[in-house]
DNA sequence: TCGTTAAATCAATATATCTTGATATGAAAC
DNA sequence: GTTTCATATCAAGATATATTGATTTAACGA
C-alpha cells in the first residue's frame, strides 16, 4: 500500500513526469544536465530525482562528483505500465545539452 | 497529460484506494453503503467518489434518491492495470452493509 | 590543505489537497 | 405544496507537497 502510494505519488507531478520521460529517452543523465535542459535550480531537480528514485523508477550511479540517473531495470509490471503510459503522453521535453564534458 | 495526472492523482490517496477496491469487489454500491461501511461522513465520501468518477474509474447511475456507483466499463489499458495492481494490495476493506433496503 | 564543484539536505514560504460542518439540490412521500 | 431523505457542493481550517535560497557533504585538483 505504502509502496503503491509512493509510486503513484511520484507520478502525480508534471515536473517529475517530464524528468522521468527525459531520462527514459536519453538513458543515463546527470543532475546538471537536467538542470541545464529544464532551466531548473539544482535543489528542485535533486528533490524530484529523489522522489522518483525512492518510488522505484530510477537508480543512481555516483562517479566522482557526478550522480548519473537511469531508469531502474528491471522494472516491475506496474511501473513498466506507468512508464509506457507516460511515453504515450507526447510530453514536450527539452533536448539533452552538452554539459559534463569534463567527466572521466 | 492532464488526464494522466487526474488518473494518478485520484489514486494518490489511501481512502480512495479503499473505496475503489470496495466498489470493485462489491459491484454496484450506493453512497450511503460506503458511508456505513467505512464510517465516514457523507461529504467526505461524496467528494472522493467525485474524484474517482472524474478520473475515469467510476460511473454513477442515479435511481430515485440514490446514486449507485460502479467501476466504469470498459476501462482503458492503463486504468485497468491500476485497478489490477490495487487488487493485489490486499487492502483491508469493510464488508458491504445491508442498508438501502427500502430502495425501489 | 585549501578552494572549487556537483549534489543533497534544510528552513521558510507558497500552493494544493483533505476533512469537517453547513448549506443547496432534487426526488420521493405525505 | 411541504417535509423528508440521499447526495452534492461550499467554506473554513488542517495537513501535505512544491519551490526557493542557503547550507552541508563529498570528491576532485591546485
Amino acid at each position: 500500500m505504502d509502496t503503491f502510494l509512493k509510486t503513484v505519488g511520484a507520478l502525480n507531478d508534471e515536473t517529475r513526469l517530464q524528468i522521468l520521460h527525459f531520462i527514459h529517452k536519453n538513458g543515463e543523465v546527470c543532475v546538471c544536465e537536467i538542470e541545464e535542459a529544464f532551466s531548473m535550480i539544482q535543489s528542485r531537480v535533486s528533490r524530484h530525482l529523489k522522489i522518483l528514485k525512492d518510488a522505484g523508477f530510477l537508480r543512481v550511479d555516483r562517479r566522482g562528483k557526478w550522480a548519473y540517473y537511469t531508469v531502474r531495470s528491471p522494472l516491475d509490471r506496474f511501473r513498466l505500465a506507468c512508464l509506457e503510459e507516460i511515453s504515450y503522453l507526447d510530453l514536450q521535453i527539452p533536448t539533452k545539452p552538452c554539459v559534463c564534458k569534463d567527466e572521466k
